[in-house]
RNA sequence: GCGCCCGUAGCUCAGCUGGAUAGAGCAACGGCCUUCUAAGCCGUCGGUCACAGGUUCGAAUCCUGUCGGGCGUGCCA
């Protein structure tokens, strides 16, 4: 609707311009927008008040001009100047029944955007896999999955994609906490380090460890600590203690490491995918980081590039890469003195990775605490030859459990986190999906989990999903009457359509679209989750004020013509969300 | 110190990138079940959009400053 009147604004100005011989130079923008009051029309369009500045002119004669020219159409009943210059728009009756018979034709792609071949890739949660994802993850798995998904259905081709830290000093803490675990399996009497990770589970695959490889890995305690730093309890340093043990386990295992190693790493990762899987959060790629060393050394290749580029200088056995030169705070070392590349070098390769595998746009959802990274990724980039708007970065903030008003207390140090799995077998999928994303992402927020489980309308959800199973459930009772109602009898008696709440939530139907739209460009599922729940109360209230199994068989296959409408895009917005639609409740 | 985010009803938050009289939901108060799910609906109360300037036809929205809150700032990963 909005497009047809666009357009129509679009060819007016089109005649003005060359009527009234507008400068060469002067663009404008068509924009319109929905009216709040009923008694300014449908839509509104600024236009007249945007040329006024330009044009040194009167926005209310500008709007004249521009409506004296307006083209004729069907779905236009009148067209009036008001207030400083706006054009108001009063659409006819018949546009607006006419979203239901287009709801029905499309059915679940209704508000779907024909495919525009742009392939965007979406990276989130990429936590490392060194234990269960925690509802701080959850954010970040519901908020990219939905952003992901509203892509898509804008016409993206988006691929979703983890990116696994496979590599680094974090994974070997993890494998040598993972073998320390299996030789007290094993029967060895030891000091599990400070630093190591304490997690149950890591005890678990360390007895899983010994079932499959028996003690083939087994080296005694004594000359596995022999001459270690002392931990921090016995009043050394605990980091350098870990540091020893994982050069000593490497040191003792050889080939063996990585065994220990990828049992940690794999086992995690296992519980990660299935867990995102349960949640409703399936991804294409599994971006390994330790790929991209071996074979081509993608890591190498990068510094060399921006190394040829003229943005790395060697400073104290260091190569810095120059990223002031981008607006970065300051430069940043991308391999060390020590010849070991940093992090952050993985990173840029993983960035030039990603583009060079053909995405037009990049998508990385990442944890607030990451914030400080975007200006020097995105100086990379820029060094690298590529346009660094073609990154989005968008941030997602933490997450507070409540029980009601009282707070959960949580400490990843002390392991005290609750997993994103315990807060799914809590509240449910729905719920936590829901509530992950009706916040906006960038802002801290709290997660009720009391609210999230009730089942009243003070929980959106529910809200949400009774308004879709009432709908089911009148069909039903349609039903058990042995009468019968289709989509065609429906259409053909739309014209009984004449209240203005009726008429209010076509108009509210026929916005689905814009709606879905917005949202996804805008990377804002939240904005879908507030349209839901508008429609679902503007239905709870038509449902309650009217009969919808009335006596005038005429009327009753109106109302549910528009009751299946509402449903249908209820079910459409809730799918994008990964929350599901049920006919009962 | 520097950088980023935030400040809207008692509470939790929207506000379509500058539009017309700032909106929801809770909470509070008052109503609605012999009728399709009351897991719902209707009504009332509630605001100096932190503060002060600026930009213009027009500002919660953009700019500057102040106050208040949060986060970030490693040759860590």
């Amino acid at each position: 609707m909005k497009e047809i009147v666009a357009n129509l604004v679009e060819q007016a100005l089109q005649t003005v311009r060359s009527e009234a011989a507008w400068p060469e130079d002067l663009h404008v923008s068509v924009q319109l927008e929905h009216c709040r009051d009923k008694s300014h029309g449908d839509l509104a369009c600024n236009v007249a008040m945007m040329l006024a500045k330009p044009l040194r002119s009167n926005p209310r004669a500008i709007a004249q001009q521009i409506v004296a020219a307006l083209p004729a159409s069907p779905d236009v009943l009148k067209v009036e100047i008001a207030g400083p210059g706006f054009i108001n728009f009063f659409m006819d009756e018949s546009a607006n029944l006419r979203i239901i018979e287009r709801i029905f034709a499309e059915g679940d792609r209704f508000g779907r955007a024909p495919a525009n071949q742009q392939r965007v890739q979406v990276e989130f949660v990429s936590a490392n896999p060194t234990g269960p994802l925690h509802v701080g993850h959850g954010r970040g798995a519901a908020y990219g999955a939905s952003v992901a998904d509203m892509l898509a259905a804008a016409g993206y081709s988006v691929d979703r994609e983890y990116y696994v830290n496979d590599a680094g000093r974090q994974m070997d803490i993890l494998g040598t906490s993972v073998w320390l675990r299996y030789l007290q399996a094993c029967g060895e009497t030891l000091a599990f380090p400070s630093n190591g990770y304490q997690g149950d589970y890591i005890a678990d695959y360390g007895r899983e460890l010994l079932d499959s490889h028996g003690e083939a890995l087994r080296q005694p305690a004594a000359k596995v600590f022999d001459g270690i730093c002392a931990d921090e309890p016995a009043g050394g340093d605990k980091e350098k203690h870990i540091d020893d043990l994982i050069n000593r386990a490497k040191a003792l295992l050889g080939d063996d490491y990585r065994t220990v190693f990828d049992k940690g790493l794999n086992a995690i990762l296992g519980d990660i995918r299935e867990d995102l899987a349960e949640f409703g959060v399936e991804y294409q790629q599994w971006f390994s980081e330790r790929s991209l060393s071996t074979g081509e050394d993608q890591v190498a290749r990068a510094i060399d590039k921006l190394q040829a580029n003229g943005f790395i200088e060697e400073r104290d056995g260091a190569l810095w890469f120059l990223s002031t030169r981008f607006g970065d705070d300051k430069d940043r070392v991308v391999r060390r003195d020590n010849g070991q590349t940093t992090y952050f070098a993985s990173d840029i390769a993983y960035h030039l990775n990603k583009f060079e595998r053909g995405y037009e746009r990049v998508v990385n959802i990442w944890g607030a605490d990451h914030h400080g990274y975007i200006a020097r990724v995105k100086a990379a980039l820029q060094a690298l030859g590529l346009d660094p708007e073609r990154l989005v970065v968008r941030l997602v903030q933490f997450v507070s459990l409540y029980r009601g008003d009282q707070q959960v207390q949580m400490s990843t140090r002390s392991g005290s986190f609750v997993t994103l799995r315990e807060l799914r077998e809590d509240v449910g999928n729905d719920a936590a999906r829901f509530f992950y994303i009706m916040r906006k992402a960038d802002q801290a927020t709290d997660f009720d989990l009391e609210l999230a489980k009730s089942e009243s309308k003070d929980n959106p959800v529910y809200y949400i999903q009774y308004a879709h199973a009432r709908v089911a459930s009148i069909l039903r009772k349609l039903e058990a009457e042995g009468q019968q109602w289709t989509q065609e009898s429906g259409l053909r008696q739309l014209s009984m359509l004449s209240e203005d709440v009726e008429r209010d939530l076509l108009v509210k139907l026929a916005r689905y679209p814009e709606v879905l739209r917005s949202s996804a460009e805008q990377f804002e599922p939240h904005s879908l989750a507030h349209y839901l729940r508008e429609l679902a109360g503007d239905f709870h209230s038509y449902y309650n004020a009217h009969k919808m199994l009335g006596e005038d068989a005429a009327l009753r296959d109106a109302r549910l013509a528009l009751s299946v409408a509402v449903q249908q895009v209820l079910r459409n917005g809730l799918t994008l969300l990964g929350v599901s639609a049920p006919e009962e409740m």
